[in-house]
DNA sequence: CTATTGCAGATAAAATTTATCCACGATAAA
DNA sequence: TTTATCGTGGATAAATTTTATCTGCAATAG
Protein backbone atom coordinates (compact mmCIF):
# COMPACT_ATOMS: atom_id res chain seq x y z
CA UNK A 1 0.00 0.00 0.00
CA UNK A 2 1.65 3.42 -1.30
CA UNK A 3 0.31 6.74 -1.24
CA UNK A 4 1.47 8.84 -4.03
CA UNK A 5 3.54 11.60 -3.56
CA UNK A 6 1.29 13.96 -4.97
CA UNK A 7 -0.54 14.09 -1.64
CA UNK A 8 1.82 15.56 0.45
CA UNK A 9 2.47 18.09 -1.93
CA UNK A 10 -0.97 18.65 -2.76
CA UNK A 11 -1.37 19.33 1.12
CA UNK A 12 1.36 21.29 1.84
CA UNK A 13 0.03 23.99 -1.44
CA UNK A 14 -3.43 23.58 0.45
CA UNK A 15 -2.00 24.48 3.97
CA UNK A 16 0.37 27.32 2.26
CA UNK A 17 -2.72 28.84 0.57
CA UNK A 18 -5.09 28.50 3.66
CA UNK A 19 -2.42 31.55 4.99
CA UNK A 20 -3.43 34.13 1.80
CA UNK A 21 -4.92 37.11 3.07
CA UNK A 22 -8.88 37.50 1.57
CA UNK A 23 -9.43 36.27 -1.30
CA UNK A 24 -5.69 36.75 -3.29
CA UNK A 25 -4.26 33.99 -5.27
CA UNK A 26 -0.93 32.79 -5.49
CA UNK A 27 0.40 31.16 -9.07
CA UNK A 28 1.19 27.60 -9.10
CA UNK A 29 4.94 28.62 -10.39
CA UNK A 30 5.14 29.81 -6.73
CA UNK A 31 4.26 26.95 -5.07
CA UNK A 32 6.40 24.66 -6.87
CA UNK A 33 8.90 26.90 -6.22
CA UNK A 34 7.83 26.76 -2.26
CA UNK A 35 8.86 23.15 -2.02
CA UNK A 36 10.92 22.51 -4.99
CA UNK A 37 8.96 20.38 -6.64
CA UNK A 38 8.63 20.39 -10.62
CA UNK A 39 6.01 22.93 -11.80
CA UNK A 40 4.30 21.02 -14.63
CA UNK A 41 3.60 17.92 -12.47
CA UNK A 42 2.59 19.97 -9.78
CA UNK A 43 -0.35 21.79 -11.86
CA UNK A 44 -1.76 18.17 -12.30
CA UNK A 45 -2.17 18.01 -9.25
CA UNK A 46 -3.45 21.85 -8.16
CA UNK A 47 -5.86 21.18 -11.24
CA UNK A 48 -7.05 18.13 -9.62
CA UNK A 49 -7.64 20.13 -6.53
CA UNK A 50 -9.53 22.31 -8.21
CA UNK A 51 -11.87 19.42 -10.12
CA UNK A 52 -12.36 18.22 -6.61
CA UNK A 53 -13.83 22.15 -5.70
CA UNK A 54 -10.86 22.50 -2.80
CA UNK A 55 -9.51 24.90 -4.80
CA UNK A 56 -10.08 28.01 -7.23
CA UNK A 57 -8.14 29.26 -10.11
CA UNK A 58 -7.87 32.28 -11.50
CA UNK A 59 -6.42 32.72 -14.89
CA UNK A 60 -4.53 35.80 -16.54
CA UNK A 61 -1.91 37.74 -15.33
CA UNK A 62 -2.00 38.30 -11.45
CA UNK A 63 -4.29 35.05 -11.32
CA UNK A 64 -3.03 31.35 -9.15
CA UNK A 65 -4.82 29.58 -6.85
CA UNK A 66 -6.66 29.98 -3.60
CA UNK A 67 -9.07 27.71 -1.35
CA UNK A 68 -12.19 27.58 -2.20
CA UNK A 69 -13.72 27.18 0.77
CA UNK A 70 -12.56 27.95 4.53
CA UNK A 71 -9.28 25.93 5.19
CA UNK A 72 -11.96 24.42 8.80
CA UNK A 73 -13.98 23.22 5.89
CA UNK A 74 -11.41 20.85 4.58
CA UNK A 75 -10.30 17.88 5.75
CA UNK A 76 -7.13 15.63 4.73
CA UNK A 77 -9.49 13.07 3.29
CA UNK A 78 -11.01 15.94 0.95
CA UNK A 79 -7.79 16.31 -0.46
CA UNK A 80 -6.55 12.37 -0.46
CA UNK A 81 -9.58 11.39 -2.17
CA UNK A 82 -9.14 14.23 -5.06
CA UNK A 83 -5.38 13.14 -5.20
CA UNK A 84 -5.63 9.49 -4.98
CA UNK A 85 -9.02 8.80 -6.34
CA UNK A 86 -12.35 7.92 -4.64
CA UNK A 87 -11.99 4.02 -5.17
CA UNK A 88 -11.11 1.45 -2.51
CA UNK A 89 -7.19 0.60 -1.55
CA UNK A 90 -8.72 -3.17 -2.08
CA UNK A 91 -10.65 -4.17 -4.69
CA UNK A 92 -12.52 -7.68 -4.56
CA UNK A 93 -11.92 -10.07 -7.68
CA UNK A 94 -13.48 -12.31 -6.76
CA UNK A 95 -11.11 -15.20 -7.74
CA UNK A 96 -13.06 -17.96 -5.91
CA UNK A 97 -15.19 -18.31 -9.22
CA UNK A 98 -11.63 -18.72 -11.34
CA UNK A 99 -11.32 -21.91 -9.98
CA UNK A 100 -11.30 -24.87 -12.32
CA UNK A 101 -14.61 -26.44 -10.74
CA UNK A 102 -17.11 -23.81 -12.21
CA UNK A 103 -20.36 -22.87 -10.71
CA UNK A 104 -22.39 -20.41 -12.45
CA UNK A 105 -22.49 -16.65 -10.68
CA UNK A 106 -25.84 -17.29 -8.47
CA UNK A 107 -23.56 -19.84 -6.44
CA UNK A 108 -21.94 -16.27 -5.36
CA UNK A 109 -24.43 -13.74 -4.37
CA UNK A 110 -23.61 -13.30 -0.54
CA UNK A 111 -20.73 -10.37 -0.05
CA UNK A 112 -17.50 -11.46 0.05
CA UNK A 113 -16.22 -11.41 3.50
CA UNK A 114 -12.77 -10.71 3.70
CA UNK A 115 -14.10 -7.51 0.87
CA UNK A 116 -16.71 -6.27 3.70
CA UNK A 117 -13.64 -6.74 6.22
CA UNK A 118 -11.35 -4.44 3.84
CA UNK A 119 -13.63 -2.33 3.08
CA UNK A 120 -14.56 -2.07 6.84
CA UNK A 121 -10.83 -0.71 7.66
CA UNK A 122 -10.60 1.23 4.87
CA UNK A 123 -13.56 3.15 6.45
CA UNK A 124 -11.94 3.92 9.93
CA UNK A 125 -8.96 5.08 7.71
CA UNK A 126 -11.27 7.44 5.71
CA UNK A 127 -12.70 8.97 9.13
CA UNK A 128 -9.60 9.12 11.04
CA UNK A 129 -8.18 11.69 7.69
CA UNK A 130 -11.40 13.43 7.79
CA UNK A 131 -10.94 14.25 11.40
CA UNK A 132 -7.95 16.50 10.51
CA UNK A 133 -8.94 19.68 9.20
CA UNK A 134 -6.25 21.75 6.83
CA UNK A 135 -6.79 24.68 9.72
CA UNK A 136 -5.11 22.28 11.81
CA UNK A 137 -2.03 21.40 9.45
CA UNK A 138 -2.30 25.55 8.86
CA UNK A 139 -1.85 26.21 12.79
CA UNK A 140 0.96 23.78 13.29
CA UNK A 141 2.54 25.43 10.67
CA UNK A 142 2.87 28.33 13.49
CA UNK A 143 3.41 26.02 16.13
CA UNK A 144 6.78 23.96 14.80
CA UNK A 145 9.35 24.03 16.29
CA UNK A 146 11.80 26.72 14.93
CA UNK A 147 10.11 30.12 14.21
CA UNK A 148 12.52 31.11 10.92
CA UNK A 149 11.28 28.09 9.12
CA UNK A 150 7.49 29.83 9.38
CA UNK A 151 8.79 33.23 9.22
CA UNK A 152 10.30 32.24 6.03
CA UNK A 153 7.13 30.62 4.86
CA UNK A 154 5.72 33.90 5.97
CA UNK A 155 7.42 35.88 4.07
CA UNK A 156 7.63 33.96 0.58
CA UNK A 157 3.70 33.87 0.64
CA UNK A 158 3.36 37.76 1.31
CA UNK A 159 5.94 37.91 -1.35
CA UNK A 160 3.88 35.46 -4.26
CA UNK A 161 -0.01 36.28 -3.24
CA UNK A 162 -1.58 38.47 -5.34
CA UNK A 163 -4.77 40.44 -4.82
CA UNK A 164 -8.01 40.01 -6.72
CA UNK A 165 -9.74 42.97 -8.28
CA UNK A 166 -13.23 41.76 -6.84
CA UNK A 167 -11.80 42.13 -3.37
CA UNK A 168 -13.98 43.45 -1.15
CA UNK A 169 -11.67 43.84 1.49
CA UNK A 170 -8.59 45.77 0.53
CA UNK A 171 -5.03 43.87 0.24
CA UNK A 172 -1.74 44.79 1.32
CA UNK A 173 0.27 43.19 -1.00
CA UNK A 174 3.51 44.79 0.78
CA UNK A 175 6.25 43.84 -2.22
CA UNK A 176 9.35 43.50 -0.55
CA UNK B 1 -3.83 4.37 -2.27
CA UNK B 2 -3.86 0.61 -4.26
CA UNK B 3 -3.49 -2.42 -2.66
CA UNK B 4 -1.51 -5.12 -4.87
CA UNK B 5 -3.28 -8.02 -6.49
CA UNK B 6 -1.21 -10.31 -4.14
CA UNK B 7 -3.33 -9.52 -1.25
CA UNK B 8 -6.39 -10.88 -2.38
CA UNK B 9 -4.81 -14.26 -3.24
CA UNK B 10 -2.65 -14.28 -0.17
CA UNK B 11 -5.70 -14.50 2.30
CA UNK B 12 -7.66 -16.53 0.11
CA UNK B 13 -4.83 -19.37 -0.22
CA UNK B 14 -4.50 -18.56 3.72
CA UNK B 15 -8.26 -19.62 4.46
CA UNK B 16 -7.83 -22.06 2.28
CA UNK B 17 -5.10 -23.39 4.14
CA UNK B 18 -7.14 -23.02 7.39
CA UNK B 19 -9.35 -26.29 6.42
CA UNK B 20 -6.61 -28.60 6.06
CA UNK B 21 -6.47 -31.17 8.52
CA UNK B 22 -4.01 -31.26 11.67
CA UNK B 23 -0.80 -31.00 9.68
CA UNK B 24 -1.59 -31.51 6.45
CA UNK B 25 -0.10 -29.26 3.46
CA UNK B 26 -1.19 -28.40 0.57
CA UNK B 27 0.46 -27.76 -2.63
CA UNK B 28 1.05 -24.30 -3.92
CA UNK B 29 0.15 -25.58 -7.53
CA UNK B 30 -3.38 -26.74 -5.95
CA UNK B 31 -4.09 -23.33 -4.62
CA UNK B 32 -2.80 -21.90 -7.53
CA UNK B 33 -5.62 -23.61 -9.68
CA UNK B 34 -7.78 -23.00 -7.12
CA UNK B 35 -8.08 -19.75 -7.95
CA UNK B 36 -7.29 -19.67 -10.91
CA UNK B 37 -3.93 -18.00 -10.31
CA UNK B 38 -0.54 -17.85 -12.25
CA UNK B 39 1.30 -20.61 -10.00
CA UNK B 40 5.01 -19.25 -10.49
CA UNK B 41 3.79 -15.45 -9.54
CA UNK B 42 1.48 -16.84 -6.69
CA UNK B 43 4.42 -18.74 -5.15
CA UNK B 44 6.35 -15.48 -4.33
CA UNK B 45 3.44 -14.41 -2.57
CA UNK B 46 3.17 -17.62 -0.31
CA UNK B 47 6.78 -17.47 0.24
CA UNK B 48 6.42 -13.93 1.67
CA UNK B 49 3.70 -15.39 3.96
CA UNK B 50 6.60 -18.50 4.87
CA UNK B 51 9.05 -15.83 5.43
CA UNK B 52 6.62 -13.98 7.58
CA UNK B 53 5.95 -17.33 10.11
CA UNK B 54 2.34 -16.87 8.85
CA UNK B 55 2.62 -20.26 6.47
CA UNK B 56 4.70 -23.36 7.00
CA UNK B 57 6.59 -25.06 4.41
CA UNK B 58 7.44 -28.49 3.64
CA UNK B 59 9.66 -29.43 0.68
CA UNK B 60 9.97 -32.70 -1.09
CA UNK B 61 6.98 -35.04 -3.01
CA UNK B 62 3.92 -34.80 -0.53
CA UNK B 63 5.30 -31.15 0.64
CA UNK B 64 2.93 -28.06 0.51
CA UNK B 65 1.94 -25.20 2.40
CA UNK B 66 0.24 -25.19 6.04
CA UNK B 67 -0.72 -22.42 8.61
CA UNK B 68 2.53 -21.92 10.89
CA UNK B 69 -0.01 -21.28 14.05
CA UNK B 70 -4.11 -21.56 14.66
CA UNK B 71 -6.20 -19.67 12.47
CA UNK B 72 -7.79 -17.90 15.21
CA UNK B 73 -4.24 -16.47 15.53
CA UNK B 74 -3.71 -14.83 12.60
CA UNK B 75 -5.46 -11.46 11.31
CA UNK B 76 -5.93 -9.91 8.38
CA UNK B 77 -3.67 -7.51 9.08
CA UNK B 78 -0.60 -10.11 9.91
CA UNK B 79 -1.50 -11.13 6.22
CA UNK B 80 -1.20 -7.65 4.55
CA UNK B 81 1.51 -6.69 6.24
CA UNK B 82 3.65 -9.78 4.81
CA UNK B 83 2.63 -8.80 1.41
CA UNK B 84 2.71 -4.95 1.07
CA UNK B 85 5.35 -4.67 3.69
CA UNK B 86 5.61 -3.01 6.88
CA UNK B 87 6.22 0.83 5.88
CA UNK B 88 3.49 3.12 6.01
CA UNK B 89 1.22 4.34 3.02
CA UNK B 90 2.88 7.68 3.69
CA UNK B 91 5.88 8.67 3.50
CA UNK B 92 7.11 12.38 4.81
CA UNK B 93 9.31 13.57 2.31
CA UNK B 94 10.03 16.69 4.32
CA UNK B 95 9.18 18.99 1.11
CA UNK B 96 9.24 22.35 2.97
CA UNK B 97 12.71 22.17 3.14
CA UNK B 98 13.39 21.80 -0.27
CA UNK B 99 12.26 25.43 -0.95
CA UNK B 100 14.13 28.10 -2.45
CA UNK B 101 14.68 29.61 1.51
CA UNK B 102 17.38 27.06 2.32
CA UNK B 103 17.39 26.59 6.75
CA UNK B 104 19.49 24.24 8.60
CA UNK B 105 17.94 20.95 9.83
CA UNK B 106 18.40 22.67 12.92
CA UNK B 107 15.01 24.94 11.90
CA UNK B 108 13.09 21.51 11.04
CA UNK B 109 13.55 19.50 14.25
CA UNK B 110 9.45 19.30 15.32
CA UNK B 111 7.75 16.07 13.98
CA UNK B 112 5.70 16.96 10.96
CA UNK B 113 1.63 17.30 11.39
CA UNK B 114 1.01 16.20 8.28
CA UNK B 115 2.95 13.26 9.04
CA UNK B 116 1.34 12.48 12.60
CA UNK B 117 -2.15 12.87 10.86
CA UNK B 118 -1.38 10.78 7.70
CA UNK B 119 0.23 8.05 10.72
CA UNK B 120 -2.89 8.55 12.93
CA UNK B 121 -5.25 7.76 10.23
CA UNK B 122 -2.93 4.20 9.28
CA UNK B 123 -2.88 3.28 12.62
CA UNK B 124 -6.54 3.49 12.90
CA UNK B 125 -6.68 1.26 9.33
CA UNK B 126 -4.28 -1.62 10.64
CA UNK B 127 -6.09 -1.91 14.16
CA UNK B 128 -9.30 -2.23 12.25
CA UNK B 129 -7.53 -4.97 9.93
CA UNK B 130 -6.41 -6.65 13.26
CA UNK B 131 -9.48 -6.97 14.40
CA UNK B 132 -10.44 -9.59 12.18
CA UNK B 133 -8.85 -13.07 12.34
CA UNK B 134 -8.41 -15.70 9.45
CA UNK B 135 -10.97 -18.01 11.31
CA UNK B 136 -13.54 -15.54 10.56
CA UNK B 137 -12.85 -15.49 6.85
CA UNK B 138 -13.21 -19.33 6.68
CA UNK B 139 -16.20 -19.26 8.77
CA UNK B 140 -17.63 -16.81 6.13
CA UNK B 141 -16.52 -19.69 3.61
CA UNK B 142 -18.63 -21.65 5.21
CA UNK B 143 -21.30 -19.70 6.18
CA UNK B 144 -21.90 -18.31 2.12
CA UNK B 145 -25.34 -18.22 0.48
CA UNK B 146 -24.88 -21.09 -1.63
CA UNK B 147 -23.61 -23.88 -0.33
CA UNK B 148 -22.18 -25.67 -3.39
CA UNK B 149 -19.41 -23.28 -3.46
CA UNK B 150 -18.36 -24.71 -0.37
CA UNK B 151 -18.82 -28.00 -1.20
CA UNK B 152 -16.96 -27.46 -3.98
CA UNK B 153 -13.98 -25.84 -2.18
CA UNK B 154 -14.27 -29.10 0.49
CA UNK B 155 -13.75 -31.25 -2.19
CA UNK B 156 -10.91 -29.33 -3.75
CA UNK B 157 -9.49 -29.13 -0.25
CA UNK B 158 -10.45 -32.44 0.72
CA UNK B 159 -8.46 -33.77 -2.92
CA UNK B 160 -5.40 -31.88 -2.64
CA UNK B 161 -4.12 -32.15 1.49
CA UNK B 162 -1.66 -34.38 1.85
CA UNK B 163 -1.06 -35.93 5.47
CA UNK B 164 2.46 -35.42 6.86
CA UNK B 165 4.66 -38.19 8.28
CA UNK B 166 5.24 -36.84 11.67
CA UNK B 167 1.58 -35.81 12.19
CA UNK B 168 0.33 -36.93 15.63
CA UNK B 169 -3.16 -37.03 14.88
CA UNK B 170 -3.91 -39.94 11.87
CA UNK B 171 -5.20 -38.81 8.80
CA UNK B 172 -7.84 -40.03 6.30
CA UNK B 173 -6.64 -38.37 3.31
CA UNK B 174 -10.30 -39.18 1.54
CA UNK B 175 -9.20 -39.50 -2.20
CA UNK B 176 -11.69 -39.12 -4.41
C1' DC C 1 17.31 -43.19 -8.03
C1' DT C 2 13.50 -40.54 -9.48
C1' DA C 3 9.79 -37.65 -9.39
C1' DT C 4 7.66 -33.89 -6.83
C1' DT C 5 7.88 -29.90 -4.31
C1' DG C 6 9.52 -25.40 -2.30
C1' DC C 7 13.17 -21.62 -2.99
C1' DA C 8 16.05 -17.98 -4.98
C1' DG C 9 17.49 -15.30 -8.73
C1' DA C 10 17.43 -13.50 -13.33
C1' DT C 11 14.59 -11.72 -16.60
C1' DA C 12 10.89 -9.75 -19.08
C1' DA C 13 6.23 -7.86 -19.97
C1' DA C 14 2.68 -4.72 -18.45
C1' DA C 15 0.86 -1.09 -15.86
C1' DT C 16 1.37 2.96 -13.21
C1' DT C 17 3.55 6.94 -11.58
C1' DT C 18 6.24 10.82 -12.41
C1' DA C 19 7.66 14.41 -15.37
C1' DT C 20 8.06 17.51 -19.50
C1' DC C 21 6.39 20.12 -23.29
C1' DC C 22 3.37 22.78 -26.22
C1' DA C 23 -0.77 24.98 -28.09
C1' DC C 24 -4.67 27.25 -26.28
C1' DG C 25 -7.96 30.55 -23.88
C1' DA C 26 -8.42 34.03 -20.32
C1' DT C 27 -7.15 38.41 -18.50
C1' DA C 28 -4.68 42.28 -16.26
C1' DA C 29 -1.72 45.91 -17.28
C1' DA C 30 0.77 48.88 -20.35
C1' DT D 1 -4.97 46.88 -28.75
C1' DT D 2 -1.03 44.71 -27.67
C1' DT D 3 1.72 42.08 -24.61
C1' DA D 4 3.03 39.29 -21.00
C1' DT D 5 1.36 36.19 -17.34
C1' DC D 6 -1.23 32.56 -15.91
C1' DG D 7 -4.29 28.16 -15.78
C1' DT D 8 -6.01 24.08 -18.88
C1' DG D 9 -5.74 20.10 -21.48
C1' DG D 10 -3.50 16.81 -24.36
C1' DA D 11 0.40 14.36 -26.14
C1' DT D 12 4.42 12.24 -24.94
C1' DA D 13 8.24 10.18 -22.65
C1' DA D 14 11.08 8.61 -18.71
C1' DA D 15 11.21 6.09 -14.46
C1' DT D 16 9.43 3.00 -11.30
C1' DT D 17 6.53 -0.67 -9.66
C1' DT D 18 3.76 -4.49 -10.31
C1' DT D 19 2.90 -8.70 -12.44
C1' DA D 20 4.49 -12.79 -14.54
C1' DT D 21 7.65 -16.43 -16.35
C1' DC D 22 11.56 -19.35 -16.43
C1' DT D 23 15.60 -21.89 -14.77
C1' DG D 24 18.58 -24.20 -11.72
C1' DC D 25 18.98 -25.86 -6.98
C1' DA D 26 17.99 -28.22 -2.48
C1' DA D 27 14.99 -31.29 0.07
C1' DT D 28 12.64 -35.61 0.45
C1' DA D 29 8.95 -39.38 -0.01
C1' DG D 30 8.49 -43.46 -2.40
Amino acid sequence: MKLGEGVEAAIHCAATLASVEGNSTMPGAALAESFGLSPSYLLKHLNMLTAARILESVPGPAGGYRLARPAERITLLDIVLAIEGREPAFRCGEIRRNGPVKLDASAYVKPCGINAAMLRAERAYRAALAETKLSDIAADYAAEGDPRSFAASCAFVARHQRPQKSSSTPQNPKQM
